[in-house]
DNA sequence: CGGTATCGATACTAGAGGTAGCGTAACTGG
DNA sequence: CCAGTTACGCTACCTCTAGTATCGATACCG
């Protein structure tokens, strides 16, 4: 019950170190019952924690599964040896991600609600969207490159274009996002 | 007040033809305050009936959005001279579509409440997908096409990879679609 | 030992989807 | 004109969920 011992601990009880059990209920939970029956309350029983202890650490359900969901995720494999060679690890990585048990219901969940709600899509974005994408592009060389179709497609999309609130797609992008599309149905 | 005079009209008071009313008041409320904030109240509110009313008619809040994107959407445009030609127009027809003010929204949210909804989600399912993409199919000869992208790859993937409880997408599927990204990144 | 922050537990509020019951209105058939 | 039937608006209600408040106990620091 513990934690990692920072330079200069701060006054009072340390948190309990117990990020990991709840992120795992959370996923279990989530797969289980779907995003919607996920409930607070449940994810903390199952994480043996009070509902309470979990409202300390993340502000709301969407800011619990998106922390959740960038845990689960971590770093992207970028590897390989030729640029087309990264693209497909990192693409097909993805896609193997979002098809583990519980992470597509809550990337799914989460997504819909960050929709509504500007400051769930602001850190939903800020959280998976954009350092994936810059590794990406680093790791290309080519910043213009439209990488990790899954988050620049349905993310930016859905949640830009969908989204309604949140800054709309330029036309170009959109053309460009069509003519990508028509390609690939080519 | 009158409805369209069936053959034979069943008994009792007739509905008032307040549908159409209903659907627009839906997409206005769902535009202005998101999915989430769009409450079944608030949308007969500014329909100017009652939440009874509307439960009449539709089983759920997600029964009533769909019926109101099937109505939004309509027939696709299926005209063209070339088989790429036919399916330039539907994808940038949908992709207008789903630009509209309410439309992108409404989708979105509907689209999640299915994920959690098997019962929502075949209905969405049948109303949205399969009719379009069965007359593209028609319109373009080629049933091994995978047409409509927005619907094949965020309702088909999202709903079948993602939704989890529903049947999985087959691995060919999944490595086809890939393929298909891989593509048209390159 | 005093100060401080976390813990679990309980109780609570506000808002949402959805249902039930009621009196009234609109139609059909006799 | 009247009985039967169904839709209407209205109100009240139930259940569930996110999120908040409070409290005594606990674990750590100086």
């Amino acid at each position: 019950m513990d934690r990692a011992t920072t330079p200069t601990r701060p006054a009072g009880r340390p948190r309990s170190s117990v990020d990991a059990t709840v992120f795992a209920a959370t996923l279990n939970t989530v797969h289980q019952l779907g995003y919607a029956h996920a409930t607070v309350d449940r994810i903390a029983g199952a994480a043996g924690v009070a509902k309470t202890t979990i409202y300390r650490r993340w502000p709301s359900k969407g800011a619990l599964i998106t922390a959740c969901l960038v845990d689960a995720f971590g770093p992207a494999p970028l590897t390989g040896a030729s640029r087309e060679e990264i693209m497909s690890t990192a693409v097909r990585w993805t896609a193997a991600k979002i098809g583990e048990p519980g992470i597509g219901a809550a990337f799914a969940g989460v997504f819909t609600d960050a929709v509504n709600d500007p400051a769930l899509r602001q850190l939903l974005s800020a959280q998976l969207q954009d350092p994936y994408r810059l590794a990406l592009q680093e790791a290309l060389g080519e910043p213009e490159n439209r990488v990790l179709f899954f988050i620049d497609v349905v993310v930016g999309t859905l949640l830009h274009r969908m989204g309604m609130t949140g800054e709309p797609m330029a036309d170009a992008d959109v053309d460009a996002l069509v003519e990508m599309v028509l390609r690939a149905l080519r």
